[in-house]
DNA sequence: ACGCTGACTATTA
DNA sequence: CTAATAGCCAGCG
């Protein structure tokens, strides 16, 4: 385990200093897109935003998705391998699993079942 | 200012 | 099949 949490805190973000705005906007946007019972990737989302090799910006976007308005489902976006990746950054960790279920994603181990057939493709959603 | 870490992905061995 | 490596970009010590 790594000496400490990188940014454990994340709370100053960037609540009030805009900067790379924009792509965190797109990201959450792209996210709220996600229908329910549907479940989608990092690099799926950054690929639709044409930075495909960024997944991880993405991911860390997603840190502030419990801070904006209306809140982004971070719980229907998984890594490529439909593995939970992200639910200990949730609270609590297994609520993420939790929610794809109740909304009809079958979550086994950490990991969602039939993950490409529940897939969704931003770009093929939004127009691309 | 420099270096490390991280909610990723693809490629190579 | 699994393991290791490189590329990516922003935040924090």
């Amino acid at each position: 385990m790594p000496k400490k949490s990188a940014s454990e805190k994340l709370k100053t973000l960037r609540p009030s200093g805009k900067r790379e705005e924009n792509f965190f906007e797109l990201v959450f946007e792209v996210a709220r897109q996600i229908p329910k019972g549907r479940v989608t990737s990092y690099g799926a989302i950054a690929a639709c935003l044409g930075a495909k090799s960024s997944a991880r910006m993405v991911g860390w976007a997603m840190n502030g998705a419990g801070r904006v308005k209306p809140a982004v489902p971070a719980h229907r976006v998984v890594n490529r391998n439909g593995l939970l990746t992200g639910k200990h950054h949730f609270s609590p960790p297994s609520s993420m699993a939790q929610q794809l279920k109740k909304e009809g994603v079958k979550v086994k181990d950490d990991q969602v079942v039939d993950f490409k057939k529940h897939f969704w493709d931003p770009a093929e959603e939004l127009g691309f």
